[in-house]
DNA sequence: CTTCCACAATGAGAAGCTTCATTGATGTTG
DNA sequence: CAACATCAATGAAGCTTCTCATTGTGGAAG
């Protein structure tokens, strides 16, 4: 999942980017007209998250601009409080949703979320990989079409690195994803170490061969043939 | 937190309470415009929850009502995708959110604490309830001063209680709240039993007393004094 | 009042999750 | 290339959560 930010208030557009590169989500970020659009020209993104009040005044066309390439790309606006008409405005472009500051980050990924889930709500609910197919209704595992045990941990951490198949996703990310913020503030993850480790036996003995790969500082990539 | 539901459409409507009512909230509901400014002249509500497309057309009568009434209630506008005009307009008006149809409804129940969350957000995090209370930031408990130790399954079923003080809660509301869609869908949520009896325990073993009464057939009530 | 049934409570034990101490691996510094 | 620091892997142990079988309880029906 590609995302590209777009917000010129530098210390926002980081904590943003790093709370979504957390969240497992790849992001581009601009901090004006010009280079937002010349990054949409080069790249689909799942979602853009567009500050409609940028310094150069420009947020606006660049929304303009995108609707009417037929990009096909989702829009997330984030405005002002104030800024009302902005925000009226950006909805009658064509943005998909709005999110007025201040906000919590964790609401801002859920809106991404939907926006990207209403977007591809073609949903289909089997994730094939090779031969392992996860079947997300019925919360179940097969390799090779014969049924794999997982328990709960298991399967959502697999079901993590499934949807992020071929990116190197870090303990941390791993960690708010699966335990979000049940858990105290003394955030030390590393029995994840014994997950990946239960999992990795499993994924082996199912014939799955060595699928998890660690990066050394970086966290785990996830690969499948 | 109580909600006002103001859609004609009976089985969404009906479907929406009862979801909502899950997730521990007290629900009114009305069909049109002449019930539900009854409602709302009579009660003061956390969020209300409005269909802008009534059949009475008056949805948007009703907003302009509630805002020039210095109602301090929240407004989630529910707007089917193609009423672009009324979404933006009834922005214009004051509403805090709006939710394009359809939606799922965890979606809706986000976006409804969202608002709530806002409107609070002089945060406090410090819950108080006789000789008990809960600090929602060091996720830790006491019983007159003195520190109750407990699991997690226990914390959550505890903050669950407080927030629904006074209130039955049903054994699948419980559920839904502590574990979401965590579990397969063989959901047999009888281990609940046995949280709370280890609560109940822990409680009385403190000096609580019987704060957490069954109701046959509907669930449990926590209150203390 | 007795019988019955569904709901609730309980204890014991299994399964799962987290912690800990130890060992091993990787990259960095001098 | 040693020595070191950091990161990762591992097995075992302890705690938490869940399951299961059994018992108890409240309400409805006869």
């Amino acid at each position: 999942m590609k995302l590209l930010i777009v917000e010129d208030e530098k210390i926002l557009c980081d904590s943003i980017v790093s709370y979504l590169k957390q969240e497992n989500y790849t992001c581009d970020s601009a901090n004006g007209y010009a280079s937002a659009l010349e990054k949409t020209e080069q790249y689909d993104y799942d979602c853009i998250l567009l500050d409609i009040n940028l310094q150069d005044g420009n947020g606006m066309n660049l929304l303009r601009e995108l609707k009417s390439n037929n990009k096909t790309d989702g829009v997330l606006i984030i405005s002002a409080r104030n800024s009302l008409e902005d925000k009226v405005a950006g909805l009658q472009l064509g943005a998909d949703d709005y999110l007025p500051k201040p906000f919590h980050l964790s609401e801002l990924g859920a809106r991404v979320s939907a926006i990207i889930r209403r977007r591809n709500s073609a949903g289909n609910n089997i994730i094939r990989l090779a031969e392992l197919s996860i079947d997300t209704q019925a919360r179940s595992v097969e390799v090779a079409g014969r049924l794999l045990e997982l328990t709960r941990k298991e399967y959502q951490l697999l079901l993590y690195f499934a949807y992020n198949k071929g990116r190197v996703v870090s303990k941390n990310a791993i960690a708010e994803h699966l335990w979000g913020d049940e858990m105290g503030d003394a955030a030390n993850y590393d029995f994840i170490y014994t997950h990946i480790k239960n999992l990795r036996r499993k994924l082996i003995e199912a014939g799955c061969g060595d699928t998890i790969q660690s990066v050394y500082g970086m966290g785990y990539k996830f690969s499948i043939s």
